[in-house]
RNA sequence: GUCUUUGUAGCUCAGUUGGAUAGAGCGUCCGCCUCCUAAGCGGAAGGCCAGCAGUUCGAAUCUGCUCAAGGACACCA
């Protein structure tokens, strides 16, 4: 449990390390001249280095010289590379200087990784920060749809990210069991309750009530139990009964149906706690108190232009009811106030974009930090399936649900496919693509390359073939391409993580094992495992374990099944 | 109308804080199993990076305008 984690970062090591002989070669060669503004990077074709930089063009007009006389000047100044991770640097192009890899680089990345197993890709770029990433959040009024699908694999990869990338992450659900949407909830119970005793025509159904058949089945259980007592009671003490019967089995259906797509949280937060405790009177005090809010037509605003979003907003209403956008600021107040969180992100859909402004500002208005809460927008799914658009909407009662999808196709395909996208995208799911099992679809693609790795594993053991140790392992003889890019692209892996942290993408994540089964499947084909000599055969092997604990850490993180065979 | 996201191959999308000949998958065409899983690999064809102007050594990427699509502009959440 308390094993030491050996954290790597192979290419951002060997990327700093260019970089550090650079400013070093820089310094000698132009003594009096200042750094100019210039990028390391990972050149688009290996035919120009492992990396590059553009110093000498950055530097052209800073240093009064042309970009390859900069270059040569440097390159005499770096000199002799042995003892680096660089076996010679080149200058190409314009002025381009260009570094390659030495094999003991590639030795090393081999062996670290094999060495760090399970917990190759961790960083501790994230330094422990508290992290919340609440997502889906989806109303307990009624099933979950597509959206929110999409928000629980997005938020779940990105939750996982993030961890991966050194932060200390908490996996949160805000149940909105309080506010406008319960009432009417009540409402839509209590009238299909009704209807059961006095038939359909007898009550009607509010326009904007809940439709679906969900709340038929509730009402129905509802009054199996209690028969027609209510029927004569006041329509209060109904809706507030068949609520306190409804709404915990409909929160444990969210917890149920999350669970079963493999997303565990570690804290469902309740709204009705929030209104409860005297939070929400807390916050509006304090806004109050900071001159943020007025009066207006028996409501109270909050003067939400004057915190850089555009109009003003209800936060008690004329009735007294507070608005859910009271009950938020309370809700973030108590993420960082209260439980300390430095960074709360919010996995929200695109349909919200004009709640994060103020929200943000609101934040600043009680004298916390709205740049603290991120917002992920996630655009809305259009659910495909043979080039047809399928409708969904939640109101008629045939919407496609979260339940629905997964009936039809596999958790690994819908995890995959959501995390395919990045999440500002207006993607279409094909449901005929994420229920085909063959190589059309990126899920199986992947896995099969880990199946593949398993086998030669296995027909080698047989033969009594197994990876001697790492040590005497003469990595040097893996110098054919296939094989040299498999290794580079395995040390970008905590790379890539840090980036899909930063930048809340985790669909990098996603790419990336798509990307590296490419690789390994180039590999499979390029070099054989079982007939090479013995010490090729054992460098080779150790190239498939390292690939095998990539492939499986990486699907390991996006929770998706990781098989020996296929 | 205001705000916002998006526009790259026939289709679905990448393109690493401005870099070298713009990439991948699917689809089309042509190849590769006596051999570790052909659920794989190689090759060909396919592009006015929506358009125009600007910024500079250099733009799919940055700035401005135009066009097109999705979303938001409730005392809903």
């Amino acid at each position: 449990m308390m094993n030491e984690i050996k954290y790597l970062n192979p290419k951002a090591n060997a990327m700093n390390e260019a970089k550090a002989l650079l400013c070093n070669a820089a310094a000698k060669a132009f003594p009096d001249k200042a750094m100019p503004n210039f990028v390391i990077e990972i050149p688009a074709d290996n035919k120009n280095g492992d990396i590059a930089t553009n110093f000498a063009l950055a530097a052209a007009k800073l240093f009064g010289a042309p970009p390859r006389n900069i270059a040569t000047a440097l390159c005499e100044e770096l000199g002799d590379l042995s003892g680096t991770s660089f076996s010679r640097a080149e200058i190409a192009g314009p002025g381009f200087i260009n570094f390659f890899l030495a094999d003991k680089w590639f030795c090393d990345v081999v062996s670290g990784v094999l060495d760090a197993g399970e917990n190759y890709g961790r960083t501790q770029y994230g330094e422990h920060k508290k992290i919340n990433v609440e997502f889906v959040s989806a109303n307990p009024t009624g099933p979950m749809h597509l959206g929110n699908a999409r928000g629980g694999a997005l938020g779940d990869c990105l939750a996982a990210a993030m961890d991966w990338a050194g932060y200390d992450v908490t996996r949160e659900f805000l149940i909105n069991d309080a506010g406008n949407q319960i009432i009417k909830f009540g409402k839509s119970l209590a009238v299909r309750y009704l209807q059961i005793f006095k038939g359909e025509d007898a009550v009607a159904l509010a326009e904007d009530g809940y439709q679906g058949e969900d709340i038929k089945t509730l009402a129905k259980e509802f009054a199996d139990i209690h028969g027609d007592a209510y029927t004569e009671k006041p329509m209060d003490e109904l809706c507030r009964d068949i609520v306190a019967y409804a709404l915990p089995k409909n929160v444990q259906g969210l917890k149920d149906d999350l669970a079963k797509y493999r997303i565990n949280y570690d804290v469902w937060f309740s709204e009705t706690t929030l209104h409860e405790s005297g939070a929400i009177d807390k916050v509006l005090k304090t806004l109050k108190d900071n001159g943020a809010t007025y009066e207006s037509e028996g409501a109270v605003w909050y003067k939400a232009s004057e915190y850089g979003a555009e109009k003003d907003e209800v936060l008690v209403r004329a009735n007294g009811i507070p608005t859910y956008f009271a009950a938020d600021i309370a809700y973030h107040y108590n993420k960082f106030a209260q439980r300390g969180f430095d960074t709360a992100i919010d996995v929200w859909g695109a349909d919200h974009h004009g709640h994060v402004a103020r929200m943000k500002g609101a934040m600043d208005a009680i004298g916390l930090d709205g740049s603290k809460l991120d917002v992920v927008l996630m655009q809305l799914v259009r659910l495909v399936r043979d080039g047809e658009p399928v409708r969904m909407s939640k109101r008629t009662g045939k919407a496609i649900t979260l339940t629905d999808l997964l009936d039809e196709v596999p958790i690994d395909s819908a995890r995959f496919f959501f995390n395919l996208r990045e999440p500002g995208s207006q993607m279409e799911f094909d449901l005929g693509l994420a229920v085909s099992q063959d190589s059309d679809n990126p899920v199986y693609y992947v896995q099969y390359a880990h199946a593949r790795i398993c086998s030669i594993l296995k027909n080698l053991a047989a033969e009594g073939i197994v990876l001697g140790d790492a040590d005497t392992c003469n990595f040097s003889l893996l110098q054919e391409p296939s094989e040299r890019e498999l290794i580079r692209f395995i040390a970008g892996l905590p790379d890539e993580i840090i980036a899909a942290a930063k930048n809340y993408d985790p669909a990098r994540i996603t790419r990336y094992a798509v990307d590296l089964a490419t690789l390994y499947h180039k590999f499979y084909n390029a070099c054989r495992v079982k007939d090479a000599e013995p010490s090729l055969c054992q460098a080779r092997l150790a190239l498939c374990t390292a690939t095998k604990t990539v492939i499986a850490n990486v699907l390991g993180m996006l929770k998706i099944t990781i098989p020996e065979s296929m």
